[in-house]
DNA sequence: CGATCTTACGGGATTCGTAAACATA
DNA sequence: TATGTTTACGAATCCCGTAAGATCG
C-alpha cells in the first residue's frame, strides 16, 4: 500500500484537531484558511476516511480521527526524534569516530590531542587502533576506521594519501656511553661499531634505518617489539638506539642521552590516509580537524 | 523545529540507500532518474546533511546517511502501521461502538441481532448498555453511546431523533384466568376488574399503559422492575400483565396465553436516537445498517 | 568510450491567496 | 446578522520528464 504522507499535513491534521477551528489552525500553521481548509480534505481524500465531523459552527474529531490523531501526534514524534538525532550527529554532537596511528604516535603525541578533543566533542566515541603502518591501511580500505596515520605510501584508486608530517631519527645511549663525548654531526658511519638494540623487522622504523644505510648494516644486539622495553635496554647498558624524534619521550630519563641523527636521507614521512570514495563523517571531521590543528611541526622537537 | 518531510522523500531514500543507484531506484519509484536525483538533493538540502557519497561509479550512504536510513526505515513502518491501523477502522475490521437500548430490547429482539453482527464483524468491540429509556438519551448526549433504541421523543437541538418502530401491547395470563375463555377484542375496560402485575413506574412500558387509561386505573396487585419476574408472578397467578408485543418471549411457557391488545391509541412508539453533529463511526454505521435490517416489522409479531 | 549522475529547461500539475458564496446559531 | 467554512478562480510555485553536459572507470 504506496501512498504519501507528508509532515506538513500531519501537523495541520494534529493542529486542527487541538484548536478545533479552522481559522485558528491556519493561523497557527501560516497558511489562508480556505489553503488549509484544502490540506485537511485533501489528507481525508488520501486517507479514504473523514476525520472531522464539521458543522459552521463546530469542528470535532470523528471517531477515526481520534484513533488517527494518536498516531499522527506518535509519529510527528517520532520524525522530530530521528531529525534530531541527524542533527547531533551532523553537529558533531554525537557520533563515532575510528582512527588507525602507528604506535609511535599513539603513545605520545595522540594522547593529548585526544584529551583536547574530547573536552570540545564529549558526544563523540572514539575507537583507537594503535596498529602497525601496513594494519592502519587495510582499515581504511576495508571501512573500519575512518582515517590513519601511518608511515608507508599506498598507491590505490579507492584511497588517498597525503603527507602528514615528516620526522627525524635520533640517537639514545646512556650518558657513560662513548658517544657522549664525541663532538660534531652524528652520522650513520660513526654509529657502526656500536651495538644497537632495535625494533622487529615488521616495525616501518626499523624498515626506514635499514634501507637508509643499505648495504651496509649495524650491529644489532637485541630486537623487541616495544619501544618502552627498548629504553630500559638501552637503561641497562645494552647498546644504543635509533628511534624517530617524536618517540624520544619514551626515553625520557636522566640516565639517558639523546642527539639527533644528521642523515638527510633518513627522514620517517607519516602519511594521513582517508578513503577517496567517501566524505568523512562530521565526527571524523572533527577529529580529522583537531589532528591537524596538532601536527607535529618539523622544528618542534621535544627537548 | 518545524519542516517538512514526506514519506515518499523516505521511500525514495531508503530505496536508493538499498539499491546504491539512482538509476535502479528511481525506476522502483516510478520517476524519471533526475527527478529522482533532484527529490534525493531536495531531501539532503531539507535535512541538512549529506545523506550519500556519490561517484559516478558508486553511490554509497554517507556515516550520517548510514544514522538516518535506520530512522527513516522505522518511521516509514510506523507510518505503515498506523495507516493500516485508521483503514482497519474504517473498514470495519476493528473498532468500537457503543449502543443504549432499552431493556425490553436489549433481551429479546437484540442477542440474535448481536450474534449476526459479530459474526459479520468480528473485530470490532461492542458495548451495550440496556438501560431505560432517559438513560439511553443521557448516553447519546454525552457521547458515551453511538446511538439508542430509546421510548421517549427528546426535542434537542443536538439530538436526531428518528422513528424506529411501533409495538403494539399483549395482554398475557394464565390459561386457567377468566380472560381466557372470554371472546371477541380485548379492552382496557375488560382488564379492569382483574388484578395486574405491573413494572415499576420508572419503566416506559407502566408510563405507556397509564397514560393509556387515563384517568382510569388498573388494579396493580404487585410492582417489579423486571419483566422476567413479572413472568414468573403471573405463572404463579398472582394476575395477569399488560406488556409490549416485543417482550412476549419472556412469558414463552405452556401454562400462560397471551392475546392481542386491540386499543389504537396504546403503541409504544421506539426511536432511534442519535447525534445530529457526529458522524457515526465506521464501526457505529456498521451496527446500524444491521439494526435497521432487522427492525422489527409492525405485522410480524414473534408468536 | 560506455555507463551513470548532474544540470538545463519547457510544460503541466499542484497549491496558494483573494474574493465571493454559503451555512448555522 | 455575525461568525466561520466552503467554493471559485487567477497566479505563483513546485515538480516532472526530455535532452544535453560532466565525470569516472
Amino acid at each position: 500500500m504506496q501512498m504519501n504522507v507528508s509532515t506538513r499535513a500531519l501537523h495541520a491534521f494534529v493542529t486542527l484537531a487541538e484548536q478545533r477551528s479552522f481559522t485558528r489552525a491556519a493561523a497557527l500553521c501560516h497558511l489562508s484558511q480556505p489553503a488549509f481548509s484544502a490540506l485537511i480534505r485533501t489528507l481525508e481524500d488520501d486517507l479514504g476516511a473523514r476525520l472531522f465531523d464539521r458543522t459552521t459552527r463546530s469542528v470535532e474529531l470523528t471517531a477515526e480521527g481520534r484513533v488517527f490523531v494518536e498516531s499522527a501526534r506518535r509519529l510527528l514524534r517520532d520524525v522530530d526524534d530521528a531529525l534530531a538525532d541527524l542533527r547531533d550527529h551532523a553537529a558533531r554532537r554525537r557520533g563515532r569516530v575510528a582512527i588507525a596511528v602507528l604506535p609511535s604516535l599513539a603513545a605520545g603525541w595522540l594522547p593529548p590531542l585526544l584529551a583536547d578533543f574530547h573536552a570540545r566533542y564529549p558526544g563523540i566515541e572514539l575507537d583507537v587502533a594503535d596498529v602497525l603502518s601496513d594494519d592502519c591501511i587495510a582499515r581504511v580500505r576495508s571501512g573500519r576506521a575512518d582515517f590513519a596515520l601511518a608511515s608507508t605510501r599506498t598507491e590505490a584508486p579507492e584511497l588517498r594519501t597525503e603527507s602528514f608530517c615528516s620526522d627525524g631519527f635520533h640517537v639514545v645511549f646512556r650518558r657513560d656511553h662513548p658517544l657522549a663525548r664525541q663532538r660534531g654531526a652524528l652520522t650513520l658511519a660513526r654509529l657502526a661499531p656500536h651495538p644497537i638494540v632495535q625494533l622487529a623487522r615488521s616495525s616501518s622504523v626499523r624498515q626506514y634505518v635499514e634501507a637508509a644505510i643499505y648495504p651496509s648494516q649495524l650491529h644489532t644486539v637485541l630486537e623487541l617489539e616495544q619501544l618502552s622495553t627498548v629504553a630500559g635496554m638501552v637503561r641497562a647498558g645494552l647498546g644504543l638506539t635509533v628511534v624517530p624524534s617524536l618517540t624520544l619521550f619514551h626515553f625520557d630519563h636522566p640516565d639517558l642521552a639523546t642527539r639527533a641523527l644528521h642523515v638527510p636521507e633518513l627522514k620517517r614521512q607519516v602519511f594521513l590516509v582517508r578513503r577517496n570514495d567517501r566524505a568523512l563523517s562530521s565526527a571524523a571531521q572533527a577529529l580529522y580537524e583537531v589532528v591537524m590543528a596538532h601536527r607535529p611541526h618539523p622544528t618542534a622537537r621535544k627537548r
